[in-house]
DNA sequence: ACGGCCACTTA
DNA sequence: GTAAGTGGCCGTC
């Protein structure tokens, strides 16, 4: 693999100073610089291809506007004159040559391109790549290697040299008179005069390279300064010590810059004439578009010229007015706003302050209803290269729901609403006929947008983008590469603000027009097809923009906040895998459902005419406040407790005590109670959710509402089928593979203790998981002396609740409950277990004081789990989260390693020739539906997937293992 | 019609 | 003792 990032920036200013003839085309736009940098990018190509052509590509631009190093130095770069008059209109066409020529064409608000090639260099060298940046900037020097994985490529001409020069370790050395690690602190004595860099005043690069050599680095220099022997070196270096820190805080490249695109997103591709060639003919480049012509065997004839651009349309000439009063504004209240923090972490509070002043205008979105306007509209994503997208459609389930409209946004404030399937009032059963007349054809709509929303090139921001990915998936669209606002504020705050209006009013101050007020409430509640056009277009236009604003103030958090490994190798990558699973549904029986409901119909029904006997009266089991007047009023038996609102408590370990001892009325509510749950939440809910269109039922999976890193499960939640009573098991067999399938079950063995031991270091814990040893066994003989061997099953039951509780973040009374022991036993037990596996009580010790000092407590890759009530005055609740704290890490780490083998899973299984669909998630098992008879196939590689899944990123320190089985239904495959 | 509470289900 | 979701009852709006 070999990346090319070329340096569009620098580019540019070399074609402009290189070509002095100004060369315009018929309509006296100045296109000189573009044909050069056309000229030059071509001959790039053409001198970079052989054995070691580059297999992904991209141009970096500097984008307009300030980035964090205006922050730190005000002065940085600005002595730069504005760029020449004739060279401003030549800018976007730069961007337009470059994607004309099926190149990514990247450029960030708030980065310098430097920042940009330097993340995506470190991102393609830590993935084996090697790397070539065609630039000759200094700069840049920073980053190459001495192993060579990553060079700078010269290719300004120079009399007298060869066209090509490679700049490695030793060029940067001849240039700095140090090793490129060291370059940063060279530059920041030397500073910089083309940059406004200041460095140390009188200390140029020979003398800077002398003084790093010998004390090894800037801190060590600066703080031994007094040593040195020159009587004026020593006082420029004592009295200029924080010029030269800031100085190199200017010149140390960012390598963690959010980009939107991975790297994926560069591999190469062809050179697609329809985009090339319209361009060129635009710009009336007869020269090089017959070179293409011939090199690409291409009939230049057989295209027209990119009419857009050939009126000059979005490309003003100078002089022609600017528009927005509200941007400056911000950029007022930018100068103001002065932020503590690293360079990244300016850029994020910066960008949060810039876009929370930009006002909404309801007035300025757009209404699309002509071919024309519709091109329009996707010729500026183009232009911007990522766009946020809202899809409006008849209801909640993204399995069911028809597509009604779609926005774009593509800046802010903007936003252009395609209405398609908006329908006449009192329409609803003529089918495919009353459609609102004014609305593009969806077919024609969908056709247009496939441009945009299936080019890798273009990002697409959405707020819960797996709903709209699952809609258009159904009409044919595959909607790709994508970012999602709920899931970066998901890694970085936790579920604590998920819904669109909630992160609005928090991070913009702004309320959004709620759909209530729109359609109504109750079962009169208007859908999305019934609401006027102009109504929906104002809702639907704010949801696009508003998910573009909070996307610019929470992107740039993830660098500032250190998850962005989290947020692009967990939580991006699994938001398509998850819409695919949901897609696929499972098939249920409602045969075996239905016989079910009649059996439990029935038994319910003895025991209710069992309980009214033996209450003596009639009443309603279902009713806990009833049950417990007769229970403990009535009948008077003692020893009744009351919940927290007063009220009789009647839950089932109340219930289970009375019956041992003796009132039977107690164990009839408990049967009663299990076989109504089992007949109300499943076998009479479940058929309700069997698809008609699929026939089977789709889960919808909630990746950013669990506190730990889990998956839910809701509309119908397939995580809590039951499992633990025999009449529970019997729902579990009415999940089945269809005909000519087999269901295969794949779950973690004891993940959480796996994890546990890894995290805390337990010695004893990973041996017996090395030795493959029973846990809870091994516990109970290293707590009570009692061999493994012949153990009694209650012995080993305690061994079992006790690990548990330690995963919970144990206490007396909590473990006390559980086994109904006294509380000073169990006291007795945890001090016990404490004492044989040591490190138990450090782990859970830092973790309490982890989350005190930094309000919260962190996963095995990364992952934060927030408490912001870490410091309550309020006693029981700092226990809670205490306890909280000493759990998250464990079940948040497990997590992490299921999400990762979910995003593994589908490619690895293609890549293996398997054809196999994974179906459910229930926290530490997988469910697939495979072929009947590659079960043997499938199992070793979703095996291999699953137990590996920690690997690269963390190596685990314990054996992973999962268990898999096949069948024709869950319940045997489980 | 909505929301709190209690009960039950899972890992 | 951790993390979830759903259904029925019942009071309030």
């Amino acid at each position: 693999m070999h990346l090319l990032l070329v340096d569009g920036s620098g580019y540019i200013f070399r074609a402009f100073h290189a070509l002095p003839p100004l060369n315009r085309k018929s309509d006296g736009l100045p296109v000189g610089c573009v044909q050069g940098f056309c000229n030059m990018l071509f001959k790039l190509t053409q001198d970079m291809d052989g054995d070691d052509a580059p297999t992904h590509m991209a141009v970096i631009f500097d984008a307009k506007g300030k980035t964090f190093r205006d922050d730190i130095y005000p002065q940085y770069k600005a002595q730069r004159p504005p760029a020449p008059e004739e060279l401003v209109p030549q800018f976007p066409l730069t961007r337009s040559a470059t994607r004309a020529f099926s190149i990514p064409s990247i450029e960030m608000e708030g980065w310098e391109a430097d920042d940009i090639m330097a993340t995506y260099a470190c991102m393609a060298r830590d993935a084996g790549f090697k790397v070539t940046i065609a630039s000759s900037d200094k700069d840049l020097m920073q980053l190459v290697e001495p192993d060579g994985s990553i060079r700078l490529l010269d290719t300004i001409p120079r009399p007298g040299q060869p066209p090509l020069r490679w700049i490695g370790p030793d060029e940067v050395f001849t240039k700095f008179g140090v090793t490129p690690d060291k370059v940063i602190d060279v530059q920041a004595l030397c500073g910089d005069s083309v940059d406004n860099v200041p460095g140390v005043p009188g200390i140029g690069v020979k003398t800077a390279a002398q003084l790093i050599t010998e004390y090894g680095d800037l801190e060590t220099l600066l703080s031994r300064a007094e040593e040195i022997k020159q009587p004026a070196r020593r006082q420029k270096l004592i009295d200029n010590a924080e010029l030269a820190r800031v100085s190199k805080q200017l010149v140390t490249l960012e390598q963690k810059v959010p980009v939107e695109i991975d790297l994926d997103g560069l591999t190469r591709q062809p050179i697609n004439p329809s985009a090339l060639f319209p361009f060129l003919k635009a710009m009336e480049f007869a020269t090089i578009t017959k070179r293409l012509a011939t090199l690409l065997e291409a009939n230049p004839d057989d295209f027209e010229p990119d009419a857009t651009l050939a009126a000059n349309k979005d490309n003003p000439v100078p002089g022609a007015p600017q528009k927005s009063t509200s941007l400056s504004v911000a950029k007022a209240k930018l100068a103001a706003n002065m932020v503590p923090g690293s360079g990244p972490a300016r850029h994020a509070a910066a960008e949060h302050a810039r876009i929370k002043a930009i006002p909404v205008n309801y007035e300025a979105y757009e209404i699309v209803t002509t071919p024309d306007a519709l091109e329009r509209c996707i010729d500026k994503v183009f232009a911007k290269g990522h766009v946020a997208i809202d899809t409006e459609t008849t209801g909640l389930d993204p399995q069911q729901a028809d597509l009604v409209g779609i926005c774009l946004s593509t800046e802010i404030g903007e936003g252009c609403y395609i209405p398609v399937g908006h329908r006449k009032s009192g329409d609803m059963f003529e089918g495919g006929e009353g459609l609102v007349e004014g609305q593009l054809p969806i077919g024609f709509v969908l056709e247009a947008l496939k441009r945009v929303l299936q080019d890798k090139s273009i990002l697409k921001i959405g707020q819960n983008v797996k709903y709209d990915l699952e809609v258009l998936t159904r009409y044919g669209v595959a909607m790709a590469p994508i970012d999602d606002t709920m899931l970066i504020s998901y890694a970085l705050d936790g579920p604590r603000y998920n819904g669109l209006d909630v992160l609005a009013e928090h991070w913009l101050d702004h309320k959004t027009i709620t759909y209530a007020a729109l359609a109504g409430t109750g079962k009169n509640q208007k859908t999305f097809d019934q609401l006027e056009i102009a109504e929906a277009a104002r809702y639907a236009a704010e949801d696009a923009d508003i998910t573009l604003r909070l996307w610019h103030v929470l992107k740039p958090r993830l660098a500032a906040e250190n998850v962005t490994a989290l947020y692009e190798t967990i939580e991006r990558p699994l938001a398509p895998v998850l819409a695919h699973m949901e897609a696929r549904g499972i098939t249920v029986d409602r045969q075996i459902l239905a016989r079910l409901s009649g059996d439990f119909a029935q038994r319910a029904a003895a025991f209710e005419a069992e309980a009214h006997e033996l209450a003596g009266q009639s009443f309603n089991l279902g009713s806990p406040k009833q049950l417990g007047e007769i229970l403990f009023d009535k009948m008077g038996i003692e020893g009744g407790t009351k919940t927290k609102t007063g009220a009789w408590a009647t839950g089932a370990d109340v219930l289970e005590g009375l019956a041992a001892k003796g009132h039977p009325l107690a164990r009839t509510i408990v049967d009663w109670r299990q076989l109504t749950k089992l007949k109300g939440t499943y076998t009479d809910a479940l058929p309700n959710y069997i698809n008609p269109r699929t026939g089977r039922v789709h889960t919808s999976y909630s990746q950013a509402s669990v506190l730990t890193g889990r998956l839910s499960s809701n509309d119908p939640n397939l995580q809590n089928i039951p499992v633990r009573t025999e009449d529970g098991r019997k729902i579990r067999t009415a999940f089945v593979a269809p005909e000519g399938k087999t269901l295969i079950s794949a779950d973690y063995s004891q993940i959480e203790l796996r994890v546990l031991a890894h995290i805390a270091d337990i010695q004893a814990l990973k041996d017996a998981f090395e030795e493959g040893l029973d846990i809870h066994a091994m516990t109970a003989s290293e707590m009570f002396n009692v061999p493994v061997e012949g153990m009694p099953s209650d012995v080993r039951r305690r061994a079992k609740a006790i690990n548990f509780g330690i995963i919970y973040g144990i206490s007396a009374f909590g473990l006390a409950n559980q086994l109904g022991i006294e509380r000073s036993v169990a006291g007795e037990y945890i001090r016990t277990y404490f004492e044989r596996f040591p490190g138990i009580k450090d782990y859970m010790d830092a973790q309490k004081a982890r989350v005190k000092a930094d309000g919260h407590v962190m996963t095995i890759f990364g992952r934060k789990i927030q408490f912001p009530n870490a410091n309550s005055g309020n006693p029981s609740e700092r226990s809670f989260v205490e306890r909280a704290s000493i759990n998250a890490p464990i079940q948040g780490s497990a997590a992490d390693i299921i999400r990762r083998a979910m995003i593994r899973m589908e490619p690895e299984l293609k890549k293996a020739g398997i054809e196999a669909d994974m179906l459910l998630q229930v926290h530490d098992e997988l469910i697939f539906e495979v072929p009947e008879g590659t079960e043997d196939q499938a199992i070793p590689v979703i095996k291999r997937v699953m137990e590996g899944a920690a690997e690269p990123a963390v190596r685990l320190t314990v054996p992973i293992q999962v268990d898999a089985h096949a069948a024709k239904n869950w319940d045997e495959a489980h």
